[in-house]
DNA sequence: ATAGTGATGACAGGAGCTGACGTTCCTCGG
DNA sequence: CCGAGGAACGTCAGCTCCTGTCATCACTAT
């Protein structure tokens, strides 16, 4: 992260991240599966966090707020690292690549709701929309919680971007 | 894309492309940024065309049915390709970095669409969260539509599948 | 003490992608 | 009809990412 946030990830060869471990080329590989994951090897840890809040969520509540629930846990867990996550954002926002793994990754936190949900009963499509409208209220605030020109702390950014999500498609 | 239904995407080089061609490698890349840009180069004209029909919907209706009928079009416009559209899927869905290059096009769409609403007065987070649950729903449409044991047409789907987000979201 | 296991190094090589330069062809104004 | 300019292409060199393979070394269990 240091030499992705010094000189951009495009301009840090694998090499130079290798010889500052003090280890070689391939070692690295034999640790991330490519250049990009460094960034992302947090996600595993994340997900299971995830899955294992929603599963644990009371049974009585409707889907939506059991998805919200999970939210917030990892929520809560990222604001406690608030700094390193902003830090690490700002090397995202600056390459496209970084950016489709960072996306990926969404994307496989929503599947893995959706098959939480269908585990609980949830039939499809509600089950995936569900999913999908989680991980997009994540996102927004998210979004909200780095740009922080407000200091609200991410689990409430979540709660009151799912308000917002909830106004805004009852039409 | 006959190369990369034939022997997947990975296993096919771009030297391959080219030779089917008839051209040299050197000019795949003055005509593509990347390899995977191949399968994407028609999402210009979709992104065009939908920000098109956003900007022409009426100002009477809310955000989200404003933003429905402009996934309705782009619907429209793929429904016409169907069988093109279900080929080009199953290729990228045998391949993760295809994956990734699609997700980051739909990211592209969606701020495009907050983008439009913006420019139609709607505040944020609410723009950005009325774009980012319109393509939710476009992705789970779409998705329905290309498992197709149903036949129902994309803007059939992207209605439908908004009202489930309705309903799942108004708890 | 020995065999097995896991982490690492060393090396070779393929494929994606870029920069630089030259050539051909096409068009457009004189 | 001619020449200038531009667009598309070919050629070549080179870097970086990433992988396969084999050898080495440390550690551990029996």
């Amino acid at each position: 992260m240091e030499l992705y946030a010094e000189h951009g990830f495009e301009q840090t060869t694998v090499a130079e991240i290798a010889g500052r471990a003090g280890l070689t080329e391939r070692t690295f590989f034999r640790h991330f599966s490519d250049k990009r994951e460094v960034l992302f090897s947090g996600a595993d840890s994340l997900e299971q966090l995830l899955i294992a809040a929603l599963a644990d969520a009371p049974r009585s509540i409707a889907p939506i707020e059991a998805v919200a629930a999970a939210l917030d846990a990892v929520g809560a867990r990222l604001d406690e690292r608030r700094e390193f996550a902003r830090r690490r954002q700002a090397i995202i926002a600056a390459n496209p690549e970084l950016q489709e793994r960072e996306l990926i990754k969404l994307a496989s936190l929503a599947a893995a709701l959706a098959d939480t949900l269908r585990r609980r009963g949830v039939k499809d499509p509600a089950a995936s929309l569900t999913a999908e409208a989680g991980i997009a209220v994540f996102k927004v605030a998210f979004e909200r919680w780095v740009a922080e020109s407000n200091k609200q702390n991410l689990p409430f950014l979540v709660r009151d971007s799912l308000d917002e999500l909830k106004a805004v498609t009852s039409s």
